[in-house]
DNA sequence: ATTACTATTCTACGAGTAT
DNA sequence: TATACTCGTAGAATAGTAA
C-alpha cells in the first residue's frame, strides 16, 4: 500500500469511515488531503480498487465506508505506534549484524536440559541453531546490559554427571518485524557483550534469507 | 508534512529512534522503506532539515533519532487512530453543511440563566451566535439520534416571568478538527432532526472561514 | 451538481557517480 | 566503505472537460 492511499484512508478514519458511511465529495476529500479533486478521486479509485473502502454512487455525490480490510491496513500502524508511545508494555529495541559463531547456542538449545524448558516457557521448540548477532552501537549494548538486570525467562541450569550448565536467562523477541522468537543472554559465553543469540521455531536464517553481515532488527518484549 | 516523509519517520520510531540513537544506513532504510539508497538518503535530508530527526554522521555511518517535533508529528496520528480504535472514550462523528438560521441559538445562548452555566459547564463563554448545521446523510441523523438518549452535559432550564425555558443538552465536540466547542440539542426548537448547533468560544465562521453551504466535520465526545 | 477521463506539466525516482 | 550529488526519465499531479 503506497503511503498517500495510506494518508487517504487515514483521513476517512478521522471523518468517522470506520464507523458509518461518510458523505464526502471528491472535491472535499481533495481539500482535507491537500490535493486536486482529480488526485483524491483517484485515490478513492484505488482505494476502493484495492479493497480497502466501499463506495456507493448517488448522483448528488457518494458515501464512503472503510472496510475491514483497510481497517486491518489501519491497525497496523495504530498497533507499532502503540509500542511506541504507551509506557508499561516495555519494548527495547536492538539491531545487530548477522554473523556466523562457533554453534555453541545450538549445542545449548539442543540439550535435553534445556530444550524442554525452551518449550514449556516460550511456546515453541527451538530450531536447533542459534543466529549470532553484532551489535553493532553502543546504545544497543548498552541495552543489552539493561537486559542483564531484568528479569525475563529463565531456563535453569543443570547438572549433568561431572559437567555444570549454567542458567540461561531470555526474552521474547520480535525479529525484523516478521518472526516471532527469543533471545538468548548465556551467561558462560565464549563471546563478549555486544552479542545477542536469537532463536525462533524455525530457522531465522533461512526464514528471512539472512546472510552474514545482514542487519537485523529486535524488538525485546520484557 | 509529506506523507512519505512521515512513512520515513514512522519506520524509524518502529527501529527504536524515538528512544535512542539508531545506527541505520541509507541502503538499509531504503530496503526497509521500499526505496532506492538515494531516495532514503533524501528523505532523511529533508526530515533533519525540517527537524524532525536529529542526524549524527560518522566514516562508518550515521545514527539517528528523532526529536521532540518529529515525536509529535507521529504523535499526532496515534492520538486520531487511538480515538478511532479505543472504545470507551466514545467518539460519534457528525458532518453537516452550514445554513443561516433564524438565530433562535443566539437568543438562547445569551440568556442570563444559561449563559452562567455553559461557562461552568463547557469551561468556555459562548460566542453570542450559533454555527447551524444541517446535516446531509441518514447515518448522521442516526448518530443524531442516538445522541439524544445519552446523559450529555445538560443545562437546566428556568422560568422568567410568564416564559418557560426548558432544558439543553450539549456535548463538546472538535469541530473541524481545530476549534473545541460544543453541540446543542434544545428540546423546542423550529428546525427538525437534520440540524444541529454548534458553540465555542469564538465565532466558529470567522474562526474557520466558513460560508454557507461549507461542510464542517464533528467529532462529538460523548 | 457530481465523478472521472484525457492531455500536459512537472515532480520525484533511481542510475551513475563524485566525495 | 559510507552519503549525496547530477541528470534523464517514468509516473503522478493538475487542467480541461466529458459524461
Amino acid at each position: 500500500m503506497e503511503s498517500e492511499e495510506w494518508f487517504a484512508l487515514y483521513h476517512l478514519l478521522n471523518l468517522g469511515g470506520h464507523k458509518r458511511r461518510v458523505l464526502i465529495g471528491t472535491g472535499e476529500l481533495g481539500k482535507i488531503l491537500g490535493v486536486s479533486q482529480q488526485t483524491a478521486s483517484r485515490r478513492l479509485l484505488e482505494l476502493a480498487r484495492k479493497g480497502y473502502i466501499d463506495r456507493e454512487m448517488t448522483p448528488r455525490g457518494q458515501s464512503v465506508l472503510i472496510t475491514k480490510k483497510g481497517l486491518s491496513a489501519l491497525r497496523e500502524v495504530y498497533e507499532v505506534l502503540r509500542t511506541g508511545f504507551e509506557e508499561g508494555r516495555n519494548v527495547f529495541f536492538l539491531s545487530g549484524t548477522v554473523f556466523t559463531g562457533f554453534g555453541e547456542g545450538a549445542y545449548y538449545v539442543t540439550k535435553s536440559g534445556y530444550s524442554g524448558q525452551f518449550e514449556e516457557k516460550l511456546g515453541f521448540k527451538p530450531f536447533p541453531g542459534t543466529l549470532n548477532l553484532r551489535l553493532r552501537s553502543i546504545e544497543d549494548i548498552r541495552a543489552r546490559k539493561e537486559l542483564e538486570l531484568l528479569p525475563g525467562i529463565v531456563v535453569k541450569g543443570f547438572v549433568n554427571g561431572e559437567r555444570t550448565y549454567g542458567d540461561v536467562k531470555c526474552f521474547r523477541a520480535k525479529i525484523n518485524d516478521k518472526m516471532d522468537g527469543a533471545i538468548l543472554l548465556i551467561h558462560r559465553t565464549h563471546y563478549g557483550q555486544d552479542v545477542v543469540e536469537v532463536i525462533a521455531g524455525e530457522s531465522v536464517r533461512k526464514k528471512l534469507g539472512l546472510k552474514d553481515g545482514d542487519l537485523v532488527q529486535l524488538k525485546v518484549l520484557v
